[in-house]
DNA sequence: CCACATGTTGTTACCGATAACAAGCCCGAG
DNA sequence: CTCGGGCTTGTTATCGGTAACAACATGTGG
């Protein structure tokens, strides 16, 4: 493939186009648009011959020009919040590699915060940039007339989202990781579970809190006080500060393995030992599950079937505008490791 | 805002176009692009009645539209790799966060792996987008003509990469963490101190190997056989299990904070405790570094500054094509926690 | 008072692709 | 043999902006 170069009126060398190829190839542009799109009545020679052409320049589409003409720009964005976890890169990564799949690009926008108006914001930005679809890997507040003007313009789907708005959500069921944590842990006859929790705007947060007291209901025990953290393990260094000295406290359900390592680590300064004083359920699987002292019993999250699965929905939204917006719920598996053991009385 | 939409020849609801604003405003198509790309010579009165139109309309400019006839699509590509680690991610964000000040807006494309067609690959697909500019976040090894074809096009900035490529190269001197490492563990009063290293493809990981050597000739100490892991904290839980038979091994230099949470594991399981038995030390500081029992001494690495810098570098080149290539080196700075110790052998 | 610079706005052509339509060809059915 | 329909290719208009240039008003120095 050699780089030819044109030169146009300015004398800046400059790529070659469309007409470039179709000159070259003895065609008509529209015969070369045919070819490149994968029409299916092209006399094979010709698709050959163009095809040689576009080998020969070294030809490569203008995609702000297929935009423009079509009207499409096989384009998807993703909003993502400005924090470094697990979970966001591994979704993030996932809806890239199901776009790319697909023929679209991906474009990322950052919001600043959880505020509406940022998410708003940075749904905008996807909007300059005429994607067709977004995928929000951020919480979604009900009734935030921003987001739901755009939503409402542009498919959109939620990964952890209000089942109000008017985009589709496709999501792990966080109730059912509360639960199978909370179950577990209770079947290993601990009397009760505490839950050290996520922001209230997530709603993985209150989902997993919602699962915890079902679980706790069901079985006829006391809910204990509920505790917060903000997904950063310090904060659930802190809590995990506080539960360590409660004495009952034998067993702890933790939104994120993130904050379960800072838990831990908290329980072992306090001379609480992990899992024979107090057995700790997480939440994501995250890599450094597995090689935590005592290794995380947590509860694993399919991240890359959740951005795949948000990519489908939302290339049938874009092809069939018609379409009802639709949710899913993807299930959750409960991983056992050493850091929950039997209630030890 | 009221989102007032047009009907377009077959009865489909469009959105405005710069046109219906100037009508709506009474004035020329190019007085609204003037206005809107903040251009200098229009009236304020003139201004205000654009802006108060493009208000009312809801107008959002159409950005295929405007890359094609300015040429610019503003918008920079990154080119990552498929696996969900903490400094992909970090730079990831940093990239996006300095580009969206400056006003660009951000394509990723992920490398299906390290091999240099498919580096070459995803830059095709951010070529085929028109981005101005791509960020590697990935290791370039040298030489690789499909990636430097592209790179002599479209200004690229590399982290992590040769500086023989045509590229830019904004990194931390790995040389010197590996160093830095090194000598913290000398000053201990180790002997000698072990390594740990990534795959030999990333230039991080030869930097390390490469001033952990440097440290250890320069103390005149002896240079024990190297062990390799692919970064997962899997592999540096493989080394680990070997390096924990080992009696005399006092002292560990981990690559990486992952495959240091993996070897620490080892360690435990053997019966060596840390840092009273053996010292570790890793590389990136993740969130979680702090919060492993025992908080992990490692060396901090600026991704922040690192994409920051990345970007403006981009920047200027784009600016400015005729500005020759240059190369920027960051610090990075070691963080004593508590899985190093005094040598007590 | 005129020549000329400067500020403000409009007009026209064009960026590079695709949609819609048209034209020529070859085929089989009537 | 002719007509209608499918296959293949070309022609023209158009998407929504911006660059380049033109036109006019206003100000300023000689």
């Amino acid at each position: 493939m050699t780089n030819t170069r044109r030169l146009d009126a300015s004398g800046r060398t400059r790529s070659p186009s469309m007409a470039d190829v179709a000159h070259h190839a003895g065609v008509s542009a529209q015969t070369v648009s045919r070819v490149l799109s994968g029409h299916p009545n092209v006399q094979p020679a010709t698709r050959d011959r163009v095809l040689r052409s576009v080998d020969e320049l070294g030809y490569r589409m203008n995609s702000a020009a297929r935009a423009l003409s079509s009207g499409r720009t096989r384009t998807i964005g993703v909003v993502v919040l400005p924090t470094v976890d697990y979970s966001g890169a591994a979704v993030t990564h996932g809806v890239e590699s199901a776009a790319r799949r697909a023929g679209y690009a991906v474009n990322v926008s950052t919001a600043s915060s959880l505020d509406p108006a940022a998410i708003a914001a940075a749904m905008t930005r996807l909007d300059e940039q005429s994607v067709e679809g977004i995928v929000l890997v951020v919480p979604v507040p009900t009734g935030t007339d921003a987001v739901e003007a755009i939503a409402r313009r542009i498919p959109t789907v939620t990964i952890d989202g209000s089942r109000t708005v008017s985009s589709e959500v496709v999501a792990i069921d966080q109730f059912e990781v509360g639960r199978l944590a909370t179950r577990h842990l209770l079947e290993l006859g601990h009397p009760t579970v505490w839950h050290i929790a996520g922001p209230d705007e997530w709603l993985d947060s209150t989902g997993r809190a919602a699962g915890w007291r079902a679980a706790l209901d069901e079985a006829g025990r006391e809910v204990p006080p509920l505790l917060h953290g903000d997904w950063s393990p310090e904060s659930g260094y802190q809590a995990g500060l506080l539960l360590g000295r409660i004495p009952e406290a034998s067993a702890v359900f933790v939104a994120s393995d993130e904050m379960a390592f800072g838990a831990i680590r908290a329980l072992h300064e306090l001379g609480r030992r992990v899992p024979e004083d107090v057995s700790v359920v997480g939440v994501d699987d995250i890599a450094l599950a597995a090689y935590c002292s005592p290794a995380l019993t947590t509860v694993a999250q399919p991240f890359g079937v959740i951005a795949a699965l948000a990519v489908e929905h939302l290339l049938r939204r874009i092809d069939d505008p018609s379409s009802p917006p639709a949710s899913t719920d993807v299930d959750a598996s409960l991983v056992i490791r050493a850091s929950t053991a039997p209630f030890a009385g």
